[in-house]
DNA sequence: AATGACCTTGACTGATTGGTCAGGCCTGCT
DNA sequence: AGCAGGCCTGACCAATCAGTCAAGGTCATT
């Protein structure tokens, strides 16, 4: 009984109702990102992933739910990023590791980075337990783990805080100020600037706290 | 002839005709950063500032038009702490006073910050011609003035795009990110957080760049 | 081919909002 | 007092937009 396979069980038009989800949310983030939360309109989601606006409301109750919903798969993502700062591994390797990661993150996930950037902006209206639950926790995680570090001699003095503020606001710009960077650059950032940048910034910090002394 | 001494003038209610436009441009500056320009409403605006709502239009003909001087005369702001980049001073003069500077806008001019912020991730479709000209002709001169200090050996070799971006973000982000940082502050920052973070931003950019051997 | 579950969509509605306007108001001048 | 010029505002449009709905379509199962 039921329904078995359920892979490519709808043919009407489009894939499976996961992919017609993924496909509005693809849209919905992008247009969010572009317009803000206010300024983004069902249509627009629909006109950007070809279904009538009509149908969005099939798979999405509301727009503050297609929104919210938006911002929950931005978090996952970030959670994931979040990881990658091994608390067991050195300082250089940590560090150097967390920012890299961010960075791709800012590279593949702009408009992700966008839409988190305006939730916190107009006051974290839908994120606010998050912030005082999971990024509390993990930001006090990590505060301690630098303090370990600073106590052992092995990086300079510093608030664990402002630092991880610098490495938070410096990756997220190459996502959330992208059209202010490539007007600047006359383009996209090519594979090399990327890499570049991401060294650049992985070297100020690293020796900014007392890290790399060669190089 | 004509009206002689202007303060004061007008005496109906409120003060005079500048006056009253500074006062709806707060008003407008606090709710376009905190809602977006799609979610800014003119009755929030003159709910802020205590004027019935066809009164904003008798001083501004539009939500664009208002939206533009709001921009504007943070654009102004923006110049007045580029010119704290001193090309004539030694790196660590010049740049530990711009980022200091910037540190303070951030702290007095919160939503100026993030009305440029989301007029930047909303692809800056009113001050993309600043971008292309002032923004970039600024940049590039500040660039040659710090690929003389590298030249000259006073500053590690670093693009001077990425080093400037960090400054950028890192400082930007005590305003954009306000409210993350004061959930995660459990308050809003004290003065003496204020200052600890400046010197700490300070600190880690200087000395990632190989200046400030001491300390 | 009939059934039923699920999907699609054009047309519609109620609420919100930017913008208008006519008439009232206040002030300084004569 | 009377007048003129600028200022103020409640009430009112026209446009936009989130959300609804009913009719129709598609597919697997029997």
């Amino acid at each position: 009984m039921a329904q078995a396979e359920n892979a490519e069980r709808q043919g009407s038009r489009a894939g499976s109702r996961d992919e017609i989800e993924r496909a509005i949310l693809d849209a919905a983030e992008r247009v969010f990102a572009e317009a803000g939360f206010g300024g983004a309109t069902m249509q627009a989601i629909a006109d950007h992933c070809g279904l009538p606006k009509a149908n969005l409301h099939y798979y999405f109750a509301s727009k503050k739910q297609l929104y919210r919903r938006v911002v929950e798969r931005i978090f996952r993502v970030w959670l994931q990023a979040a990881d990658s700062f091994e608390s067991s591994a050195s300082p250089e390797v940590a560090l150097r590791r967390y920012i890299t990661r961010k960075m791709e993150l800012s590279r593949a996930h702009r408009y992700g980075s966008k839409v988190w950037a305006n939730e916190v902006m107009h006051g974290a209206p839908i994120i606010q337990d998050f912030l005082e639950t999971t990024l509390r926790d993990w930001t006090e995680s990590r505060a301690r783990v630098i303090r370990r570090w600073i106590a052992e001699g092995q990086v300079r003095p510093v608030d664990p805080h402002w630092l991880l503020y610098m490495i938070w606001a410096t990756t997220q710009h190459y996502a959330d100020f992208a059209h202010q960077i490539e007007t600047l650059n006359h383009g996209p950032l090519s594979d090399a600037q990327w890499d570049a940048a991401t060294e650049t910034v992985c070297g100020i910090i690293l020796r900014g706290i007392g890290l790399e002394g060669g190089r």
